[in-house]
DNA sequence: CGATTGCGATAGACACAGCCTATGAGCCAC
DNA sequence: GTGGCTCATAGGCTGTGTCTATCGCAATCG
């Protein structure tokens, strides 16, 4: 059976005239007239009385039609939803982000992308990055803002900022005196985050393994962090984004001799079909972001 | 759109992989990869995710499968009802039958009916000729009993079984000596039922016109001239069917020198689709009632 | 009363859609 | 690297839905 048969059916029902209906369907009435028979034939039942003047439908054919009637209702809504959901760039997005970036990156974006993409609902989720690399691969994320490079083939990826560290210091530091500080001195006495955080291991790359970073020290925040250096505990590497949030805690920040920095990226499933709203988004953030590592960093001071 | 294409839809959501949904359907993957790949293109949405390992249908997909679900179930359901109508010895039956008929045919042939046609519910409707005609042709009775031939094309009948006239007279009526009474001697006292009955009309054409059939005398039932007869206010013919309750009236029955009688015919549109369950009823009946004429004329006795 | 009109059914030709098999391309495991 | 699994692609075939042309029937009309 075939959905076309019963428009076909439904045509005639309604019109009582095979060629009105067929007109109404856009065929010729012969094929109606077949299809018709056709119909009769496949269910084993006559669905119209016909006559040279008349066509009623059977009372068979009554008891058929409410069926017919729903199943095209439900193939139309079909088309209805499908238009609905053709736009790529509405619907809901699913958005992970570190939490080393999420509170202090989501509020520059949020306005921005719901300015561009008003009917793309981006549903932003706080988590280490194996885990949201995990929650990605199992389709419960569509994208993954990440500030470490990807592994596997089934993920990719586009860069969207450098993000460049500074270097963060209680305001009574001897470092403090300095104007630019090498990363490498930090290390005596630097503070990390815990365990999962990419974070804690940029930080470690950029200022080398010093075996002296106090062992229990390991912030679970970057917010418990930046109050720790502010309260005296040690140094560390801020991330400029944080910048801010830093200076509030009543950090001290110079920059780095080596401009250390971490790229952050928008990864998505290889086969991700919502391509194009990933990709919208991650316009959007670097167009947001454009110029961001250049400003924050010490040099050209030309904007 | 095509509901196999939804079948289609249902088996790859079901088993998340082509080449099982594929033999599920009992179709070749290939083939199923192309309808599956039409219908996202149809639908302007992508449908699944597809890797070379796993196949996840999108949030898309999610939205339209319960669409695809009822569409499917609807047109199951039509095959199903259909198979029910399939048997055309099975429904309503709205079979109607002249007043002159109904009372004393019904009880003969309704636990045959039953019998032989148990999944028929026969419903009958008690009404004079041409407005039984009249339902017919509107499509609101399914076959009628009438004891006349019928007109028009439209319409097509086959006799059932041929209904004698008997003399009806009042017990102490003159002619009840006479064994056997000739239809026109009924004529100058006979009474007639009202117009629209066709008994009326076959009494007078057996009998004659008479002018003195007192005008006035016009019962407008059987059941109210079989009274009136046995009261004395005249004769009449009776059906043979109603010899009973015209004796039970107390009314004196003779056979007629002409066999006079009427043919009880079944009629229904010559375009309608029951046409074997009409002709099952007529067998039916025409079963039941045979040997009936024979038996009620006075002759053979031979059965 | 024959001609015309309007109806659905039928016949034959054609084109397209769905199906097949064979093959390709990507990924994974051994 | 090779074999095996996945889905995608290509090319050829068949079935069927479609058309136009025509028929048969019944009602209507001049």
């Amino acid at each position: 059976m075939n959905l076309r048969d019963l428009r076909y059916l439904l045509a005639v029902v309604e019109h009582e005239h095979f060629g009105r209906a067929a007109r109404a369907c856009g065929i010729s009435q012969p094929t109606l007239s077949v299809q018709i028979r056709k119909l009769e034939e496949l269910l084993g039942v006559a669905l119209f009385e016909r006559t040279s003047k008349t066509v009623v439908p059977t009372a068979a054919c009554a008891r058929l039609i409410g069926h017919a009637r729903a199943a095209v209702a439900e193939t139309e809504a079909i088309l209805a939803v499908a238009r609905d959901l053709r736009d790529p760039l509405s619907g809901r997005f699913r958005l992970g982000i570190i939490p080393t970036l999420a509170p202090y990156l989501l509020p520059l974006i949020f306005a921005p992308l719901h300015q561009a993409l008003p009917a793309l609902e981006i549903e932003p989720w706080e988590d280490q990055t194996t885990a949201l690399l995990d929650r990605l691969r199992a389709h419960e994320l569509d994208a993954v803002l990440i500030a470490t490079d990807i592994d596997g083939p089934d993920l990719v990826s586009q860069e969207l900022f450098a993000e460049p560290f500074l270097a963060g210091l209680p305001p009574d530091h001897f470092l403090v005196a300095h104007k630019q500080i090498d990363e490498a001195d930090l290390a005596p006495d630097i503070l990390v985050l815990a365990d999962g955080h990419c974070l804690r291991d940029q930080t470690l790359a950029a200022c080398g393994p010093s075996g002296a970073l106090g062992g229990a020290m390991r912030a679970s925040s970057l917010a418990t962090l930046l109050n720790m250096v502010a309260a005296g505990y040690g140094t560390t590497l801020i991330p400029g984004l944080a910048a801010g949030a830093a200076q509030d805690a009543g950090i001290v920040l110079r920059p780095l001799t080596h401009q250390a920095s971490r790229t952050v990226r928008i990864a998505w499933r290889a086969h991700f079909p919502g391509r194009v709203a990933v990709e919208a988004v991650g316009d959007v953030i670097a167009t947001r972001l454009r110029g961001f590592s250049a400003a924050s960093r010490p040099a050209p001071a030309d904007r």
